[in-house]
DNA sequence: CTGAAAGCGCTAACAG
DNA sequence: CTGTTAGCGCTTTCAG
């Protein structure tokens, strides 16, 4: 199938070491040998094998990266941050994905490990007490969590319950007070559980009252009706929605339009995540926006400083857990809450200026 | 570091032969000894190296993948597709990519050589006269491309040439007329050229004279000033818009709607990609929808076809290039066009119905 | 049913 | 400067 080395070494006459020589200290070597040797390997198409190599050496320059799909473009462009870090200290990316079911994320734990990757980049559906990560502690295989937030490993985030704070306090700040929570599944995710939790501090902290999470379907056509419900009267209604991500943010939006609501004039709404396109929508999304690429490549670079990896110097410090800075990116979709009565005032043809 | 073969045998006192057995084929063991080496597997951990493994056999069951971004969705969901069939045969994916860049391919490959990947699936650049490909052929190694629309090779795509023109024609079946084309790069991709291509032959198949393609810059804030130009006499102006991507097309009716223009009352724009985001926008993007999902399957069971694995028996044909089908997606962003005329009497104020 | 031993492709002493 | 040789972790004859 393959030339090995040792027909390499044949076709141009000399050992099997100098063809390993003329690969790896090229240096070393006659000029007029180095050239014969190359001209071999030209001509049988020698390519070395990792494999023989790394079946030496300790490191086989392997990551492998387990994310729940790619279909979210949030990992989609995490992976994007791993691949683009990594390649650049010259590793390999190993790629599994899970779907957030747990014996995947076995199996792909398995499989990395046969295939001797010298450490983990994941994303995980339970951060906290989860076995298989208990695991990899235990065989001392390095490991960075990527979006998993929590304190308890080696994680790089952004502070989940502080950016869904921070974006709830910006609609309070604009005069809204009945501002719900829409969530997809919070069985599905520790953060959605640590958003709602940004979202009771925030409203806490402004003497108001949180409401219940309200779960929705995310694959829905229609806003459902327990949403419904609560938008049925205009005077009580809330006037504000925070989604706990942007794609959910999308599906309410288009629902309360078709419902004859005008966003952001009658409702303002709040995303999570940033997602690129949001921006480009007409109405650009309203978002809490947590820097994925980075997410991603300071996983690497936080896994590249457990593996002993020169890396930079300037990245001294070393919590384990690495929260990353998220922003309130504030697009279209909100809009200062204005009082009924001076709604009403504004909308008299002759208003004082 | 690791456990070896060697270490669990000498804690079960047997031969490494009889670990290998217990691993390959245990049921060719005693039972008493079976279990025996079992328990030492399990107390040290011992987890089989595919490298050595992969060092005897042939084939490393890894697949490379390659490419251009996973900031793009359609790859993000073509490389979803690879990994849930490549998964299913028992595949790992090793990925790389390359942002457009032939250096950058280069080196993928390499790299994939090097790892001993048993085939490759990319998406390259240039597909029709591209040397690294020939290599391939060369020293037989399987490949497959995605994306790619070529018959010079194994490949699977859409009928980019087609799929453009059934979607041109979905605007032309709806009146329209003056439909101008926006690309946004034609040194990028021969996609966008067979796209246009499909442009053009919808409109000579109806009589009408193309537009020279627009060709736009991706990331701009404004709609640049040739479009400008061409929008601004609301009688002669084009009345549909044909972007040779979804992105672009948002970035267009974001522009369309801040120049004052309304979608699709005064003029209609179609996409191409059919991302799943394009459906949830308030106003649903009309698409030339492509099934990156499948395009990614089907790229993995043409190359484990190659691979001579066992496969589906129902897919018995085997053209190099296969072409899957697309379809037109059309949203709210697509109005049936009205005569000037037709347009100024239904602003009557008195209609006859 | 189990063990001994050869060998997969390569690197790294160690000699020469 | 170059060749010889001993493994790296595993599978696979071939004997027993």
């Amino acid at each position: 199938m393959h030339a090995t080395i040792r027909d390499v070494a044949a076709h141009s006459g000399v050992s099997i070491a100098t063809v390993s020589r003329a690969l790896n200290t090229p240096e070393l070597l006659n000029a007029e040998t180095l050239a014969k040797v190359r001209e071999s390997i030209e001509a049988l198409d020698f390519m070395p094998s990792a494999r023989g190599r790394q079946l030496r050496g300790v490191r086989t320059r392997l990551v492998g990266v387990i994310v729940p799909t790619l279909a979210n473009p949030v990992f989609a462009e995490s992976l994007q941050g791993i691949d683009e870090a990594a390649s650049a200290s010259d590793y390999r990316l190993m790629l599994m994905t899970t779907a957030y079911d747990s014996a995947r994320e076995r199996r792909a734990i398995e499989t990395l490990r046969e295939q001797r990757v010298d450490g983990l980049i994941a994303t995980v559906a339970d951060a906290e007490s989860n076995p298989l990560l208990d695991e990899l502690d235990r065989i001392h295989l390095p490991y960075v969590l990527a979006h998993n937030d929590t304190v308890r490993r080696a994680a790089v985030s952004v502070d989940n319950r502080r950016a869904a704070r921070d974006g709830v306090f910006a609609l309070l700040q604009r005069g809204h007070k009945r501002v719900l929570m829409l969530a997809g599944s919070f069985a599905e995710s520790d953060r959605a559980r640590l958003r709602y939790r940004g979202y009771e501090n925030a409203m806490l902290d402004a003497g108001l009252t949180p409401y219940a999470p309200l779960e929705m379907d995310f694959n829905a056509e229609e806003l459902p009706p327990s949403l419904l419900a609560h938008l049925s009267d205009p005077l009580r209604r809330p006037t504000a929605l925070f989604c706990s991500n942007d794609r959910l943010a999308m599906i309410v939006i288009r629902g309360l339009r078709h419902a004859g609501l005008s966003v952001p004039g009658d409702i303002s709404v709040l995303g999570f995540d940033g997602i690129p396109l949001g921006e480009w929508l007409s109405t650009a999304l309203s978002s809490v926006a947590t820097p994925n690429r980075e997410i991603g490549r300071h996983a690497w670079l936080r896994l590249a400083k457990q593996l002993g990896l020169p890396g930079d110097p300037d990245d001294a410090l070393d919590p384990i857990a690495f929260k990353l800075p998220h922003s309130v990116r504030i697009g279209a979709t909100i809009a200062s809450y204005i009082e009924p009565a001076a709604r009403m005032a504004a909308l008299e043809p002759e208003n004082p200026a």
